[in-house]
DNA sequence: CAGCTTATATTAAACGTTTAATATTAAAAA
DNA sequence: TTTTTAATATTAAACGTTTAATATAAGCTG
């Protein structure tokens, strides 16, 4: 139906090579075309309307200018997490403004492994994965397919580029705001062992106490909200004195249990007890008292990821693989600072 | 480096014709394959791991088995709104059960146009779009590539197969249900005009109130929180009397700015004034109080969706191409109904 | 057994690009 | 003028499938 480059060809007297050279970038070492040529094939081109067909492409160099996007299995959870709205917005947008698209997976329980392998099969050039279990069989299937992958807060043990959000530096943030607001017994709510991010902030967050000269208490976590409530009320249980007025959460959802639990235990935050949370999700302003959270750019770690990823399939020299994404605070009421 | 079928052909001792009818269904009518060659056939191919060459098979029939997602763009809304993840989550969980793929676009300004064409050019066979603005020019482009398009929640004017939820009925389920919790003055905050959900649910809103014997009461609304804060300030600064006792909110977010004025007004809910919403989007959880709400079955639209549009892609005869999806009442605190 | 039909196979032409290997022409150097 | 180099072009072979058009052999029918 549309027109071809051979139509092309014929039409402004040339060989379909000329015009496979004009309409895109000289690959060819050995082919030129004068100025003459090319205008009348840019012309022939311009009156055919023609569309480039990019699966023929495609087959001849083996590259595909698509990357693939794949969400993580975390059943019911990812579901309804805002976090990957973001990220995927983030990816699409450097990939858009590269020329390349995006193909989406989810992964599930079987897709895994070879399901993922066969629907990858040839069809892009390079993967994004966000925080997949730190042994995936994706990873191999990949080094088999030679497709590079760039993982957004994995473990980075991966041998591809690894885009990462400065956990540490988010712990320390975090937990001088409180410590500058004159709190002194400060518990942390940790996230879930084995998440690549749960460890750095609490050494953070540690870092920062003993700096202090305070002593650090860690509570068990999982990044769920029930998890984050149960923890706290054991906190309120504690002997007064011993209760900390300050609680920093390993992220939203659990300080958003933290803030169930001082609620039904008739307490109020920020005043009785100040809450740092942590991603800067969408619910922060949501919740009553607003979520004062530790902000990490997570259309940023797309966008970073995706141009990274593209980077390497064009062949730049890439200075850092391993970029660490700068944080930032953002005080709402629940930490109970004035607004700076 | 893989193995391709002239390798099979080769090992098996049989033609490459014989390879791919045996491989992928038999599409030819003329070609039969004996049970014996089948079987050398077929263990050649595992012999020699063989991976199907999807773009090749895409350039010879035209067709790729992917369909595209293009995510509305709405700027600084979209991104944050957890309904297009549970949309994509659908559509993916759809597709890839019936073997396709899924490509991600983001409408942006630009791309509303050429740019979209550009990027759709060849490489999918159909497309979803969300709640697409009327007249988006991608309807024009895509019918002139010979794609079809699944509409979800849009005007029901395109040709295509059009996905939407029973807003009517919604309408009227909220309604029903703050009457018959004994309220007779219920306002409306109703949703952006032009969007096609804003009036059957207003509809369903009034028709509920003039058979119940109570008169309607829209106020403007446009989907986003302060708005509905601001003309549910209005509605509070009502004389007492005239004062409604409870508000149908159009969406979850205009439900959650209503509860910020009445806050703000010294009032509570669902004490004095009971709210029930619409979407049962995720933060309806989070919201103090809980917020009661209609709930649509977002991921469900998606898989409808995809599922239709690859049903037409195969050629199936459809029995209904706009399906209306049946909503229920989430009873939650705002309502202050008692738990059914 | 000639003449059909059916089952089973192969050939070769697409699909629309890219690009290495040549070929031709023109300009520059000797 | 002849030779060398550079610029500009064409040819044709990939890329890996699908499928229409044939071909061959075997099994029936009368």
């Amino acid at each position: 139906m549309g027109a071809k480059m051979l139509d092309i060809a014929n039409r402004a007297g040339t060989s379909i090579a000329a015009v496979s050279v004009t309409l895109n970038g000289a690959k060819s070492k050995t082919l030129g075309v004068s100025p003459a040529t090319r205008e009348k094939i840019l012309q022939a081109a311009e009156e055919l309307g023609y569309r480039r067909n990019p699966l023929a492409g495609s087959l001849a160099t083996g590259r595909t200018h698509v990357i693939g996007f794949m969400l993580p299995s975390v059943e019911g959870y990812s579901d309804h997490d805002p976090f990957y709205t973001l990220v995927a917005n983030g990816i699409t947008g450097a990939a858009s403004a590269r020329g390349y698209n995006v193909m989406l997976y989810t992964a599930t329980a079987e897709n895994q492994g070879l399901r993922a392998a066969r629907m990858i099969d040839k069809r892009i050039d390079g993967l994004v994965l966000v925080s997949p279990p730190s042994s995936s069989p994706i990873y191999e299937e990949c080094e088999r397919q030679g497709i590079p992958v760039a993982t957004i807060l994995g473990d980075d043990t991966a041998t591809g580029p690894h885009i990462k959000s400065d956990d540490y530096e988010g712990g320390k943030l975090a937990t001088n705001h409180l410590l500058k607001l004159g709190h002194v017994k400060i518990a942390h709510l940790h996230g879930r062992f084995g998440v690549s991010t749960t460890l750095p902030r609490e050494q953070g967050y540690k870092d920062a106490m003993s700096a202090a000269g305070s002593s650090a208490l860690s509570v068990p976590g999982d990044f769920n909200r029930n998890t984050g409530r149960e923890s706290t009320l054991k906190l309120m249980a504690l002997p007064e004195g011993e209760r900390p007025t300050a609680i920093f959460a390993a992220n939203d959802l659990s300080a958003h249990g933290a803030l169930d639990a001082i609620r039904e235990c008739g307490l109020e935050s920020p005043k009785d007890v100040a809450i740092v949370g942590y991603d800067d999700t969408w619910y922060s302003t949501v919740v009553q008292p607003t979520l004062c959270s530790i902000h990490m750019g997570v259309a940023d770690l797309g966008r970073r990821a995706a141009d990274l990823l593209i980077s390497i399939l064009e062949g730049a020299y890439i200075v850092d693989t391993h970029p660490v994404l700068p944080v930032s605070l953002v005080i709402r009421e629940s930490s109970g600072s004035p607004r700076v």
